[in-house]
This record gives C-alpha cells, structure tokens and sequence, in this order.
DNA sequence: CGCCTATTTGATCTGATTCAAACAATGTGG
DNA sequence: CCACATTGTTTGAATCAGATCAAATAGGCG
C-alpha cells in the first residue's frame, strides 16, 4: 500500500476536487490486481461485459472503435490516473474497445469494490460520475474537432488539449509532454490520413507553432497554437486551475 | 401531479429500467415548473452556469456548439423524456448550448431536488448516471460516424439511430416517427453542406430504403439502411428491448 | 397574395484522400 | 556488430468526395 501522495488515482482526483483523509484511504485501499500489458494489446473489446474498470498507472491507452470496412476512430486518450472504462459501472456492454498505444501498467478494479467504494463514501459517487461528464464533454469537442474544424486546426486542436491534461497532472516540464503517439495514430483520432497528418504538422512546425521529435512535443508558441487551432479549453473543466502556460 | 404512467420522465426511465414504486412516486413528486418555448430558441447557452436542469416534455431539443465562423456542430437530439443537460449537475458552466428545434414544453428541475431525490433513493443515482453514459456513447457514435463514415452512410446511420430511439419509448407507428428537423440541421449534425444532405436523401430514397416528407420518417427497408449505414444498435444499450423493426 | 424558410438542381472548385515510393529509425537475431 | 525486417515519417502526383456558389422551385402562413 502506498502513500495517498503518490496514488496515481489519488493524485488525478486531487487535480479536479477535494478530497477527505478518509476518502483518499479509502481509495488507497481499494483492492486491485495490476498488470503489465505490452503496446498494441487490447485491454477490452467491443462486445466484452467487464466486471472490472482498468485503471491506467502508467503508459498511454486509447479507446476506439473499428468499421467494417477496416478503418478505426480513435475516440479519447488515457494516460496515469484515468479509469477509461469506467462506463462499463453502468452500461453492461462494451461498445467500444480499449488498448494500449506503449507499454502500461494497469490496475484492473472489481465493479463490485467500486459499488462498495461509493456506497460507503456517496460524496465520491459524484466526483466519479463528473469524471466520465468530463470524458463526454471531451468527446462533444472532439465531434466539433472532426465535423467543423479543417485538418490544420483539428490537429492543433486535438495538441492543445493532450498538453492541457499533462499539464494539470504535472506532467510539463519546459513547454515540453511525453508524446509517443504516431502520426497514424493521430488520423485515427482526427479523422485525417496519415499522409495528410504529416503535412499539416509540418505546417504547424512551419508556423514555429511546436516541435515534436524523438516522441516529444514541445509546444513554442501556445497563444499562436491556441489560435490557429480555434481552442478553449472550458469543455476541459479543469476548474480554477491557471491555464497560463 | 399527474399519473406515474402519464410522466414523461418515469416513462422514458421504465424503458431502459425498472423502477420500484416507491422511486415512481419520488419521481412524480419532484418540484419542476414548466415552461413553453417557441422553435429555435436557446434553453441554456455556452458558458452558462445552470442551477437547474431541464426536462424535455414535448417537442424536439437539441446541444450544440459554434465555431468562431459561424460554423455549428449538433452534438445531439433529444425528445420527450430526457433530460439534456444533466451534466450541469456536477458540471459548473455549461460547455455548449442547448436549444429547441421545434416549440416544446419544458420541465426545470432544480440542482437541489435531484440531489435530494439521490440522497434519498441511491439506486436512482446510478439509473441517472446510467443516462448521462449511454449520452457520451451516443457521443462515441457521432465521432465514428463524422470522422470515418462517407456521406450516404452517415445520414443513414443518423436516421437508424433516431428511428430505434424512438421506437424505444413507443414513438413509432406504421414504420413511421415524427421528424421535424430541416436538412440543415441534419448537415450540422452530421458535419455535411446542406446541398449534400439533400443529394444523399435523394440516394436513400432513390434505393426505396425511406421515405421522408412532410415532417415523417418512414422506413420501408431497415435491413437496408441498417447495412448502408453500417449500423450496430449496441451503442445505445436498449437492453433486452426486441430490435426488429 | 407575398414573404420567408426549406428543398432541389446544376456547375465549379478544393481540401483531403489515395496510391506509390523513398527514407529514417528501431530493433532482432545470427 | 552488421544485415535485415519492421514500423514510422516524408515526398510527389493523381484523383475524388464533398464544399461552395448561384439560382430555381416549392411550401407554409400571416
């Protein structure tokens, strides 16, 4: 068991809300299994009834789902302290899948500790529930992304947001996130090519906007990427905390 | 107070659960007052901060956000029974609009009575909840269906999803729903130009697949569409419900 | 009737896709 | 430690789905 500090769920919570001593142990001693996955592997599947939420500890994940046809859309990303599966609390039926883009490690909680969790402490049924509002007010932007925006600012759109939610875990240092996502990887999220998502970052490197190599993005210019890319950040809901970078 | 039968809400939730009838009873006694509104007009606007919640009671409602160029996406539509704007509930400012399509009848609930109401009936708790993910899986949906389907199949797509959402809660008669929204609006929930919409309904009708006139969708072949559109109804987590149409 | 909103049609243009191929980086096993 | 396979990035050219522009038609309704 380790301190309430460094619980990666402990520490994402603590960056939307407040919490209780008695909250944060609870959630310290929530029992769960970790694993650790390779990249690439499907964590859970479309069609799959899980009877437990996947809690990211480290790695990214992503959720998505497959046409018939062969494409895929990627619909959110997940990085330490996310519980992307959450729905799956509610919702019987997987209608989507979740994978991991690198290697994770994962801790898998039982629904039933879950249900336990929040009927002993009701005030946190509200700070879960707001997250997966969060996950939906995420997924409204992204359909703007894809619907309304052209591919230059879709791409810079969908940058601003990645370095937002780094930077509200802490996890920015000196302009620059982590960011091993390919460029394939970014079309599947936007909807664009790979072919065309290699131009328009080009254009945004042009532009000076950022630079991102060796699997980091550092952002140079935000206002400027901010701008071109048609951003606020209120859908994000990370309330009070400065947006300045 | 009228007849836990005759409410809307109650009837919406008795088709996806089963509510005991002490939890009807709450129901039918929260506080509302009703309001009539006329077409086109905004319910609750981009950076509001609510402190009520509204029920849909009749009429067509729909969220939406712009784009700095006077752009809109539609993110989605909603129709007796269902409660757009629950996210406000845990969700301070309101992330996009929420608007009438057609005159509707309108319920406001107040923050503090369905908090009370949870308080007091917890299982109604996760039956909400429940609502506001199977919103964000719709949601899931829409970036699929915007990002990765062409234009006729998006279209189809759309109208197969309105059908069986209708047909859940007994709305269709004859093969038939009521279906008030303009071409244009169907362009903005689809990220489509109003001339294109109007082309591939052409195409759908064109392939006896539909009939849609006079504010009425008709479906003459549900296999059809099902398959042009490429669509799967697990996403919208009707469980148990029969799909045949 | 005349105004306003919605649908339809035709012609043109363009942002993004697709196809094809080179190039770079990373890792693997012999 | 190098040859080779694999995965990701970059470039160029051709093509196309869907947007845009422009204008006609068709419904409601005060």
């Amino acid at each position: 068991m380790q301190a309430p500090r460094e619980h990666p769920l402990v520490r994402r919570l603590e960056s939307i809300t407040d919490l209780s001593p008695e909250e944060k142990t609870a959630l310290v001693h929530l029992p769960m299994h970790v694993r650790e996955v390779g990249p690439d592997q499907d964590i859970v599947r479309e069609g799959d009834k899980p009877s437990e939420c996947c809690l990211v500890l480290q790695g990214y994940a992503c959720r998505y789902k497959g046409t018939a046809d062969g494409k895929r859309q990627i619909m959110s990303f997940h990085v330490a302290g996310e519980i992307p599966d959450l729905q799956s609390l509610h919702l019987r039926s997987m209608d989507h899948s979740l994978g991991t883009l690198t290697p994770c490690r994962l801790a898998f909680i039982a629904h039933q500790s879950l249900h336990g969790l929040f009927e002993r402490h009701p005030r946190l049924t509200g700070v879960f529930w707001r997250e997966t509002l969060i996950d939906a007010a995420i997924f409204r932007e992204w359909m703007m992304n894809i619907g309304r925006r052209d591919a230059e600012a879709r791409l810079a759109h969908l940058l601003c947001e990645l370095f937002l939610r780094h930077k509200a875990v802490g996890l920015v240092q000196d302009h620059s996130i982590e960011f091993p996502i390919t460029q394939g990887e970014l079309g599947d999220a936007t909807g664009l090519s790979v072919v065309h998502v290699n131009r328009m970052l080009q254009e945004l490197r042009g532009q000076k906007l950022l630079t991102l190599e060796d699997r980091v993005l550092t952002v140079l210019d935000w206002l400027g990427l901010k701008q071109v890319a048609g951003f606020d950040p209120l859908y994000l809901h990370q309330e009070g905390r400065d947006e300045g970078v």
